[in-house]
RNA sequence: GCCGAGGUGGCGAAACUGGCAGACGCACGAGACUUAAAAUCUCGUGACCCUUCGGGUCGUGCGGGUUCGAUUCCCGCCCUCGGCACCA
C-alpha cells in the first residue's frame, strides 16, 4: 500500500479553502477579468458523475486562469423553482422549500467534497425572494414596454403536470419533462415578446464564433426565418349572382397566404386554409350545411396533434365552395379547407401552386384539381417544355417565368422580389418574413415559482404591481391537494387586493413564471448578489461580463441559450448591460453514459460520486473525468478507468515525496546550462516541453484529456530518470531518497520539473497537489503559485530524429544535429544503408527535404 | 427531405498547419520483487507474412482523385449520432 491518503488530504485542503475564502473575488479595475460558469443545478436531491463532469471541466479552466494572472469569478447557485419540488410535496404533504432547501444542502456537500473553486460567497437559489424580485421587477420593464403581454390563445397543455408549457418544452408532441401526450387549450396567458429580438437573435449568431456549430444550428433551426411576401386574396361573395349578402357578411373578406415562392403565383390553382382559419366557420353555414362538412373540420380538428405536426396523418382536404380572386392574374380559385395546413405558422392560410410545390401537386393530383406551369427549366438541350397534365412531380428548381403575365421571362432569381414590390405598389400584398420562432408562454398555474406581479382590476384593467411594493411574495402557506387551478387561486389572502390605481378590491394573478426565466439572467446576479437596490449594479456586470466560458449540457441548446440571449439584448436596451451576447464561448459537454445509457434513478445505473470518493478520493476522480476522453465527448463511466487514474495520482505521489528531501533549488532558467548532461539536458527538454504542450491544451484549446496525458509522460520520463540517478521510488518505501543526497545538478533539475508537474496538475487534482506543494516547501498554496514559463531555449532540441522515406515508405530514421542544413540531411539520408538496400539499381529521381520533418526520396 | 457532427487497434482515445498512424490510458501477456498473493517496478501488445538478429506487405468506413507524401485536401457513395421537418 502506498502511503498516499486522499481522504485526509481532502478534509485537509477543503477546510483551508473555506476558512480563508479562498475563491472569493472582488472587481479589480485594469486586472484581467475571466468569468468562467458552469449551469447551475437544479436541486433534484443527488448529484451524480455526470454532475461532477459537467463541473470539473469548469474548475480545471477556473484554476489554470487564475494561476495564469487573471481575476476569476467562478460561482455556483441553484435552480430551485419548479415543479418537482411541487410534486414531492404533495406527494409528502410537506412544502416544496423544505424538499428544495434539504436537495441543496445535500449536493453542496456533494460538490464541497469535490473540492470545486467555487465563490461560495455569491450562492443563491433562485426560490429566493430577493433573487425572484428581480424576475418580477425585469417583467414590469418589459410590461411597460409591450415586451409582456396578455393574450388568450390556444397553448400546449400537460395535463399530467397540469399546466402549460412553452413551445420549445413541447418534444416530439410530449412534454419534455414527463413526456405525456401536450393538448391544445384555450387560456389567457402572459407571453414575452422574444419575436421582437428575432432578427437580432439570429444575426448574432454569426459572431458566436466561439459556440460549438451544433448549437448555433439548432437555434438557427429553431427561429427558422423565412423570406418571402403576404398576398391577400378577395373572397368572391357567395351564393349567385345578385342574391344578397347576408348580415355581417364576408363581402370584404381577404384571405391573406404567405408565401416563400410568390414568383409562382400565376400558377397557384387553389387557395387552403387551416381547419382553425376564423373564415372557415364564417363559410360554412350550420343551418344549410348539406354535405356535413362542419363536421369534416371539427374532424380535422380533432386529428391528434403530435401526428398533425409530423406529417403522420394523410393529406385531406374539401372544398368550401367559395371561391377568391388571384390578385396577380384577377382568375378565382377555389377554398379549401385542408388538414395539413398549419394555423400558428404564417397567416394559416396558403396558396397552393402544384406545377411547383410537390405537396400542392399531390394534393392536385388526389382530388383533380388543376395544375398549370409557370416555371419552364433552363434547358440548354432544348428538351420539351414542362406540362401540367403529363408532369409525374412537380418542379420546385430555378428557371424562366411562363405564362405569368408581365413577369414572363423573368429569372426565379429576380423574380420574386420584384413581384413582391409589385404587390405592394397595387396594395395587395408586400414582401415578409415569417419566423418559426414564436413569443414565449411563461405562465404557469403553478405554486412553486415566481408571481407574476399583476393585479386585475374590473375598472382599470391589467395594473403593474407598484415597484415599492415588490417582491410579491410567494405566500408560506398553501395546500398541496394535487392537480387543478393554480394553488395561488385557493388563497384569499393572497388574491384579495386593492386596485394600485383606483383602490377598489381586485384580484392578484395567480400564474407564476416558467422557471427558464429564472435561468435566464442568473449569471448577471453572481456579479452583485446581495445587491438589495437593483437586480445589479451594470458598472459590476460591464466589468464581469459577459462570460467567458459557459460550460453546460446540450440539452439546453434551444431553451436556456436562446432565452438567456434574448434577455441579454432586454438588459442591453434597458441600459443595464453593454454587450449583445451574455456567453462568449461556449462548451457542451457529453454526457456520462453507463451501460450504454443515461444515468438515472429508475435505471438503476447511477454512480454516486460519494461512494467514488470515499474510495478513490476526489482527485482521482476529477482526473479521470476529465482525461477519458474530450470534454465534449459523451464518455461510458468504467470503474477501471477510475482505478487507473487513482495509480497515477499515487505514482505522482510516491514520485514527489520520495524525491522532496533529495531536490536542490531549481536551475535558474536559460539554455540548458552548459555543465549539464545529456540526460540532465533531455528531461528539462521534456518538462519544458510538457510545460507548452500542457499550457496550449488548456488554453485555448480546453483539451483536457490531453493535457493530462501529456503529464502523464513526463511523470513516466521522471520515473526512468530517477532509477537512472539512484532516487528509489519503487518498494519498499523505507529505502526511499534522501539517503544519498543527490547531486546538486541532479537536485535542481528535478526539482524543475516536478514543480512544473505539481503546478500543471493542480487544476486537475488540487488538493494532492496543495499538499505535495507544501511538502515542496513552498508557504501560501497554489493560488500564490504562477502557472510554470515555457522556456523555448530550454525545450530546444540539441538532436533531433529525421525519418526517411523512399518513394513515401518510412525505410530509416537518422538521428541528426537539430540545426543541420538541408544539403548535410540530404546526402545523410541518401547515404544511409537501408536507403541504399531500396535504391539500388534505381534512378534517384527526386529528393524531398522538410527541414526538421523528414526526407522523402523518390526512386524510379 | 434539409442542416450539423462523426466513422482510427480488443476498448477510451492521440496525431494542432498535408510530413514517422495509434501518444496517453484501460484490458491483456511476460518478467523482477515475494514463501505466496496483492501492491509496485520493467518490458511487450494494429493485422498478416518470412522468421534469424531482423525484415516485408497491408492498415485510419468504401470507391476514385490531387500530391514526392493524405486520418488530414477534392469528388462520389455507405453507415452512426444529433437537430429541424406537411413551416407554405
Amino acid at each position: 500500500m502506498s502511503d498516499y491518503d486522499p481522504q485526509a488530504i481532502e478534509k485537509k485542503w477543503q477546510r483551508r479553502w473555506a476558512d480563508e475564502r479562498a475563491f472569493e473575488v472582488a472587481e479589480e479595475p485594469g486586472r484581467p477579468k475571466y468569468y468562467c460558469l458552469v449551469m447551475f443545478a437544479y436541486p433534484s436531491g443527488h448529484a451524480h458523475v455526470g454532475h461532477v463532469r459537467n463541473y470539473m471541466i469548469g474548475d480545471v479552466i477556473a484554476r489554470m486562469k487564475r494561476m495564469r494572472g487573471f481575476n476569476v469569478l467562478h460561482p455556483f447557485g441553484w435552480d430551485a423553482f419548479g415543479l418537482p419540488a411541487e410534486n414531492a410535496a404533495i406527494k409528502n404533504r410537506s412544502h416544496p422549500e423544505t424538499w428544495t432547501l434539504d436537495n441543496i444542502a445535500h449536493m453542496k456537500g456533494q460538490l464541497q467534497r469535490l473540492g470545486i473553486s467555487y465563490a461560495w460567497e455569491r450562492e443563491f437559489a433562485t426560490c429566493e425572494a430577493a433573487y425572484y424580485r428581480w424576475n418580477q421587477w425585469l417583467f414590469l420593464r418589459m410590461f411597460e414596454r409591450g415586451l409582456a403581454y396578455r393574450r388568450r390563445s390556444t397553448v400546449n397543455w400537460c395535463p399530467d403536470c397540469a399546466t402549460v408549457l412553452a413551445n420549445e418544452q413541447v418534444v416530439d408532441g410530449g412534454c419534455w419533462r414527463c413526456g405525456y401526450a401536450v393538448e391544445p387549450r384555450d387560456l389567457d396567458q402572459w407571453f414575452l415578446r422574444i419575436t421582437e429580438y428575432a432578427d437580432g437573435l439570429l444575426d448574432g449568431i454569426e459572431r458566436l464564433d466561439e459556440w460549438p456549430a451544433k448549437v448555433l444550428t439548432m437555434q438557427r433551426n429553431w427561429i427558422g426565418r423565412s423570406e418571402g411576401a403576404r398576398v391577400r386574396f378577395a373572397v368572391e361573395p357567395a351564393g349567385p349572382a345578385g342574391e344578397e349578402e347576408p348580415p355581417g357578411g364576408d363581402a370584404a373578406a381577404e384571405i391573406e397566404v404567405f408565401t416563400t415562392r410568390i414568383d409562382t403565383i400565376f400558377g397557384a390553382t387553389f387557395v387552403l386554409l387551416a381547419p382553425e382559419h376564423p373564415l372557415v366557420a364564417r363559410f360554412i353555414d350550420e343551418a344549410s350545411d348539406p354535405d356535413g362538412l362542419r363536421k369534416r373540420v371539427q374532424a380535422f380538428r380533432a386529428l391528434d396533434r403530435t401526428d398533425r405536426l409530423t406529417g403522420a396523418v394523410e393529406k385531406e382536404g374539401f372544398d368550401t365552395g367559395r371561391r377568391c380572386i388571384n390578385p396577380f392574374t384577377g382568375r378565382p380559385v377555389p377554398i379549401w379547407v385542408a388538414n395539413f395546413v398549419l394555423a400558428e405558422y404564417g397567416t394559416g392560410a396558403v396558396m397552393a401552386v402544384p406545377a411547383h410545390d410537390q405537396r400542392d401537386f399531390e394534393f392536385a393530383r388526389k382530388y383533380g384539381l388543376p395544375v398549370e406551369v409557370v416555371i419552364q427549366p433552363e434547358d440548354p438541350d432544348g428538351g420539351a417544355p414542362l406540362d401540367g397534365a403529363a408532369m409525374d412531380a412537380a418542379y420546385a428548381g430555378p428557371g424562366v417565368l411562363a405564362g405569368s403575365g408581365e413577369f414572363t421571362g423573368r429569372s426565379t432569381a429576380d423574380a420574386p422580389a420584384e413581384m413582391a414590390r409589385a404587390a405592394e405598389d397595387r396594395g395587395f400584398g408586400r414582401a415578409a418574413v415569417q419566423f418559426r420562432l414564436k413569443d414565449w408562454g411563461i405562465s404557469r398555474q403553478r405554486y412553486w415559482g415566481t408571481p407574476i406581479p399583476i393585479i386585475h382590476c374590473e375598472g382599470c384593467g391589467l395594473q403593474p404591481v407598484p415597484d415599492a411594493d415588490l417582491p410579491v411574495e410567494l405566500p408560506k402557506v398553501a395546500e398541496f391537494s394535487g392537480r387543478g387551478d393554480s394553488p395561488l387561486a385557493q388563497i384569499p389572502e393572497f388574491v384579495e387586493v386593492t386596485c394600485p390605481s383606483c383602490g377598489r378590491p381586485a384580484r392578484r394573478e395567480t400564474d407564476t413564471m416558467d422557471t427558464f426565466v429564472d435561468s435566464s439572467w442568473y449569471f448577471y446576479r453572481y456579479c452583485d448578489p446581495t445587491n438589495t437596490g437593483r437586480a445589479f449594479d451594470p458598472a459590476t456586470v460591464s466589468y464581469w461580463g459577459p462570460v467567458d466560458f459557459y460550460i453546460g449540457g446540450v440539452e439546453h441548446a434551444i431553451l436556456h441559450l436562446i432565452y438567456s440571449r434574448f434577455f441579454c439584448r432586454v438588459f442591453k436596451d434597458l441600459g443595464m448591460v453593454d454587450h449583445d451576447e451574455p456567453f462568449t464561448r461556449l462548451l457542451t459537454q457529453g454526457m456520462v453514459l453507463r451501460d450504454g445509457a443515461v444515468m438515472s434513478k429508475s435505471k438503476g445505473n447511477v454512480v454516486d460520486p460519494d461512494e467514488m470518493i470515499s474510495t478513490f478520493g476526489a482527485d482521482a476522480l476529477r482526473l479521470y473525468e476529465t482525461f477519458v476522453a474530450p470534454p465534449e465527448k459523451e464518455i461510458e463511466w468504467t470503474d477501471s478507468g477510475l482505478e487507473g487514474s487513482f495509480r497515477f495520482l499515487t505514482r505522482v505521489w510516491r514520485l514527489v515525496t520520495r524525491a522532496a528531501p533529495a531536490l536542490g533549488t531549481a536551475p535558474a532558467g536559460g539554455a540548458g546550462g552548459p555543465g549539464l548532461d545529456a540526460a540532465h539536458r533531455a528531461l528539462r527538454r521534456k518538462a519544458h516541453d510538457t510545460i507548452r504542450r500542457v499550457s496550449a491544451d488548456l488554453d485555448p484549446r480546453a483539451h483536457l484529456n490531453t493535457a493530462v496525458s501529456a503529464l502523464m509522460e513526463l511523470v513516466n520520463e521522471l520515473y526512468a530518470f530517477c532509477d537512472a540517478h539512484g532516487v528509489k521510488l519503487g518498494q519498499p518505501a523505507a529505502a526511499g531518497a534522501g539517503a544519498d543526497p543527490l547531486p546538486p545538478a541532479t537536485g535542481s533539475v528535478l526539482r524543475e520539473a516536478v514543480e512544473a508537474l505539481v503546478r500543471m496538475l493542480s487544476p486537475f487534482t488540487p488538493h494532492l497537489c496543495e499538499e505535495l506543494w507544501e511538502r515542496l516547501g513552498h508557504a501560501g498554496g497554489l493560488r500564490a503559485a504562477a502557472w510554470p514559463e515555457f522556456d523555448p531555449a530550454v525545450a530546444k532540441a540539441d538532436e533531433i530524429v529525421v525519418p526517411v522515406q523512399v518513394n513515401g515508405k518510412l525505410r530509416a530514421r537518422l538521428t541528426v544535429p537539430a540545426d543541420i542544413g538541408e544539403e548535410d540531411l540530404r546526402s545523410a539520408a541518401l547515404a544511409e544503408s537501408a536507403v541504399q538496400a531500396h535504391t539500388a539499381g534505381r534512378e534517384i529521381a527526386r529528393v524531398v527535404v522538410v527541414r526538421r520533418k523528414l526526407v522523402n526520396i523518390v526512386a524510379r
